[in-house]
DNA sequence: AGCACGCCGACT
DNA sequence: GTCGGCGTGCTC
């Protein structure tokens, strides 16, 4: 231990793995960059692995009960992830219950990570012929392709030797000196490099030298024609310093035909051109490279707009409540526009940027350049250019999903969510499990920033908050350019049956309404939320249904391929010939999906062209925008769906909206059941007459009284949030409590059981009884061969420690797996469940 | 989460 | 004996 050791500075470093802590590191003296909070560096991690981690903590204090390893690499001069981004980071981890590490994978785009992988080579002094006595055969084989191959992957080792695990092969060369275990490291992001071309600076920045060069180039036509293309697209005499960017070498070429790449090298040869790399950006600009005008408000919208900005200054949130088709949008672009002007940044927040294109393009055209683009389906080369661009200033409006969020902002001034009553903003899967509503009104309050909660349909949560003051409220009680809101016709299935005025799933008005607007050379959509030709086959003689092997549910049936398909797991069969239970040779489908809603609209109104939008349809990646063009541009006549058609579609010509069945939406087992339909039906009702005539909207259900359709067919959202918000306080549901969810998984099913009731009388000891639900197993108690239960945790909002209670959750949790038979039992936390 | 170590049963 | 299966423990 030197004098020098003591005065060592030490990093805490979060790394991408899902353990509940920071590390700590020693920094070496001598780096070249002094190391700061969010920088990249690269350390040792476990056995001989590589990371990429995210300095959060730069500190004194050496570690008592261990020797910090260094910190290898430091991967850029100014850091990526900024402090308030970190803070952003812990704050999801604590709140959501997950480990930072979890945070910082979903939050930092793969490309800026590093990937370590392995290589072995021959030892340099090292001869395989003088050494063959101390090789085993697998040995040899692995030095023998060595020498051919001079490296070899790490994870190529075990296919050439024939050994499921090499490392006890790999470890004994090692010893024997015989190979070099190296760490290749590649930085993932590759900025996209263009050639460019332009004059030397000897023309450039003198006229008259110029000059002299056209005159000397006379008789060498094509030289001469090449310089004078290019100062005819670069205005070099105009202003030489219009030069400095030049021209992309490759369009240059490419502009006139007759301009032969060999003369353009021979000027280069000469000095008179100079060629350069510029990076460029992976987007295209080109739609506009400056802002237009923002649309004009109506009187409406002005009143709106006036409002909101009134509300953001009082309150700092304004939940801004327009019909559907009001016009938030326009509204949203002056509160964006008036933030650039400001030179701030502003994030608009959509639910599902492949949904939303016609959206992206609009923005586009009003903001041009200084708009980035971010969703979790972009290439880590696109993320990161829109990470480094946010980062860098370039752009000052970012559209994206919940995952812009953890883009790097520095001056964030406004925060506007789309449709936030959209259940996409909720993170589900892979921690951490992140409502991106709520967390904009983290990240909003860090920056002091202000935040637009728009939706036609507001989640109950917000409309709340807004009756409790705690946010503003602006509304846009009518449609934009006049446009009236649809007529909504409940349709009575069963007695229409009896009336005999039903052709299998459509009633005869629906029809009617079909044939008679695409007649018209309008347009109708309808709405199934299945997708599937039928939800299940069944056998006619002894009601035999198929089921998944690996999951608890039946299999849907697909008409395509004649197919039976699990939508949970994926998990395909083709139809039966005969009844496995009773030997029966038929089948028949029960219920209703979209490819038959299709099949049916084609044989009951031939003659019209019907596109299907779901799932099914849109796997490839621009099919979904491929059938929106189409429709668009009228080459469909009739749209059919599953929830994908409630999503923001804004077009003109559709005057009719069907919904098969409403009835389906609301059998839901679930608290939030009513509030889901009612957003649903309203959505997708509101695709139809946006434009000029009133549409009409036909709703088929067996249960024609039910209160929740007369409420969408009035399009009374408020008596509506009365009804539900009584409820929710009856029985103690969100927005009075707040919800953690605990879902038990493992191989057998006794096992679930045995360790959720374990947990669960475990939490009823810390929490009381009247705090915990269940433990309950879920309609569809197994998913890929795993059996699941679930634990509900039911928390006060107000005088309650919060924080305590997460603890205990976390400890429950803990013990769980240090009781024996428990240990292979996985428990997932969801705080806020949807 | 990876990844190594160690102990156990099934094979050359 | 050797290999692979799987349970266990650790990572600054």
């Amino acid at each position: 231990m030197s004098l020098f050791e003591d005065q060592h500075n030490f990093a805490e470093v979060i790394l991408p793995v899902p353990l509940p802590k920071s590390f700590c590191y020693s920094i070496p003296l001598g780096t070249d960059v002094e190391l700061a909070v969010g920088h990249r560096v690269l350390v040792e991690f476990g056995n001989r692995k590589m990371y990429t981690g995210v300095v959060s903590e730069i500190h004194q204090k050496r570690p008592e009960k261990y020797d910090p390893k260094p910190i290898l690499e430091v991967l850029e001069v100014d850091p990526s992830v900024t402090e308030m981004q970190i803070k952003l980071w812990k704050w999801v981890a604590e709140y959501y219950m997950c480990t930072i590490g979890e945070v910082l994978n979903i939050a930092l785009p793969s490309g800026l990570k590093l990937s370590s992988q392995s290589y072995i080579q021959l030892h340099p002094s090292f001869i395989v012929e003088e050494n063959l006595e101390m090789l085993n055969d697998k040995e040899f084989t692995l030095l023998s392709t060595l020498e051919k191959e001079q490296t070899v992957a790490y994870s190529q080792v075990s296919n050439i030797i024939q050994l499921k695990s090499p490392y006890k092969t790999i470890k004994d060369l090692i010893a024997k000196e015989a190979i070099l275990l190296i760490e290749q490291i590649k930085e993932k992001y590759k900025p996209k490099m263009e050639k460019r071309l332009r004059l030397t600076e000897q023309y450039a920045e003198h006229p008259e030298v110029l000059d002299k060069l056209f005159e000397s180039l006379g008789k060498k036509a094509k030289q001469g024609d090449a310089l004078l293309k290019y100062l005819t697209l670069v205005p070099v005499h105009e202003d030489h310093m219009t030069n400095y960017h030049g021209v992309s070498k490759k369009e240059f070429i490419n502009v006139g035909k007759e301009l032969s790449a060999s003369s353009v090298g021979t000027m280069t040869k000469n000095k008179i051109f100079e060629e350069f790399e510029r990076q460029i950006p992976r987007f295209e600009l080109s739609i506009a490279d400056r802002m237009l005008p923002t649309p004009e408000l109506s009187a409406a919208q002005n009143e709106c707009l006036q409002k909101t900005v009134t509300g953001l200054n009082d309150k700092g949130v304004c939940l801004l409540h327009g019909v559907t088709g009001s016009g938030k949008t326009e509204v949203y672009l002056k509160l964006i526009k008036s933030v650039i002007e400001n030179g701030s940044q502003a994030l608009f927040m959509i639910p599902e940027i492949a949904l939303t294109s016609q959206l992206v393009r609009r923005l586009k055209v009003y903001f041009g350049d200084v708009l980035g683009i971010y969703h979790s389906k972009f290439s880590d080369n696109e993320r990161v250019e829109t990470w480094k661009g946010v980062q860098e200033g370039q752009f000052q409006v970012i559209i994206g999903t919940r995952s812009s969020l953890f883009l790097p902002f520095s001056d964030l001034e406004l925060i506007v969510v789309d449709e936030e009553h959209d259940s996409s903003y909720k993170a589900n899967d892979p921690a951490p499990r992140y409502q991106g509503r709520d967390v904009a009104l983290v990240l909003a309050h860090f920056h002091h920033a202000k935040v637009v909660l728009g939706s036609a349909t507001p989640s109950l949560e917000s409309f709340y908050l807004a009756v409790k003051q705690k946010y503003a409220y602006a509304g846009l009680t009518e449609r934009y350019g006049n446009a009236q809101l649809p007529e909504i016709k409940i349709i009575d299935i069963k007695a229409m049956r009896k009336q005999k005025k039903m052709k299998d799933d459509f009633s005869d008005e629906l029809l009617q309404l079909v044939h008679k607007t695409t007649e018209e050379g309008n347009q109708a959509i309808l709405f199934q939320n299945r997708r599937g030709y039928s939800p299940y086959v069944s056998c006619e003689t002894c009601g035999w249904v198929p089921s998944c092997p690996d999951c608890a549910v039946n299999l849907t049936y697909h008409i395509y391929r004649n197919e039976l398909r699990c939508h949970y797991c994926g998990h395909k069969e083709h139809v039966p010939k005969t009844c496995v239970s009773c030997g029966g040779t038929s089948l028949k489908t029960v219920g209703l999906g979209t490819q038959k809603v299709e099949e049916g609209l084609k044989t009951f109104l031939t003659d019209i062209r019907v596109g299907r939008l779901d799932l099914d349809t849109t796997r490839r990646k621009h099919s979904y925008e491929q059938i929106l063009t189409d429709f668009e541009q009228g080459h469909i006549d009739v749209l059919v769906g599953t929830q994908m058609v409630t999503k923001g579609l804004d077009f003109n010509n559709v005057r009719v909206v069907g919904i098969l069945n409403a009835d389906s939406l609301i059998f839901f087992p679930d608290f939030r059941a009513h509030e889901r339909a009612f957003q649903l039906l309203t959505q997708v009702s509101g695709r139809a007459g946006r434009r000029g005539d009133a549409g009409t909207v036909i709703l088929q259900t067996t249960m024609p009284k039910e209160t929740l359709f007369a409420k969408v067919a009035r399009h009374d959202y408020r008596n509506f949030y009365r009804k539900e918000i009584q409820e929710r306080q009856q029985y103690h549901y969100p927005p009075f409590t707040r919800l953690i969810k605990l879902t038990i998984r493992s191989e057998k099913q006794e096992l679930t059981r045995d360790s959720a009731e374990w947990l669960g009388k475990r939490l009823i000891n810390w929490l009381g009884a009247k705090r915990i639900l269940g433990p309950q197993e879920p309609v569809i108690n197994k998913i890929r061969n795993y059996y699941l239960s679930e634990i509900m945790i039911k928390l006060e909002r107000e005088n309650f420690d919060l924080k305590k209670a997460k603890n205990y959750i976390h400890h429950a949790i803990l013990n769980l797996k240090e009781e024996k038979p428990f240990k292979r039992v996985w428990v997932s936390i969801d705080v806020d469940p949807n």
